[in-house]
DNA sequence: CCCCTGACTGGAA
DNA sequence: GTTCCAGCCAGGG
């Protein structure tokens, strides 16, 4: 395991205790704050880290707003719960409204 | 070293 | 607007 790698995994978790209460964002928004914007997947991938740990990972999700890790959740339907407790609408998996709950971590720099 | 998989994305259809 | 394809980086067999 390279340096920069525990770097990236820790940044990864440090942008996604930012997200807003009742927000989401997608993984190549993290990405891109990052500095490696091609890296979209290895945010997902670091995600699989998350667990234990104080990452709302339900806040995030792939840019078409659907819940593409809610399969990696104890429950089937556990990331949905948690985006519905925030205020945030789902249906079947899909974010419905995107635009008014997506939050770009880009805009806060 | 080669091949496959994956919580993805952008562009084309 | 969605769906499909190829490219992308990193890790594991």
């Amino acid at each position: 395991m390279k340096p920069e790698t525990l770097n990236f995994f820790d940044k990864v978790y440090e942008v996604a205790r930012l997200i807003p209460y009742g927000k989401v964002t997608s993984y190549g928004a993290i990405a891109r704050y990052l500095g490696a914007a091609r890296s979209a997947r290895m945010v997902g991938y670091a995600m699989n880290g998350s667990g234990g740990k104080d990452v709302p990972a339900h806040r995030v999700v792939n840019r078409k707003g659907l819940l593409t890790g809610k399969h990696h959740f104890d429950g089937t339907n556990l990331m949905q719960q948690l985006l519905e407790s925030e205020g945030i609408e789902v249906v079947d998996n899909q974010i419905q409204n995107l635009e008014s709950v997506y939050w770009d971590p880009n805009e806060l720099k």
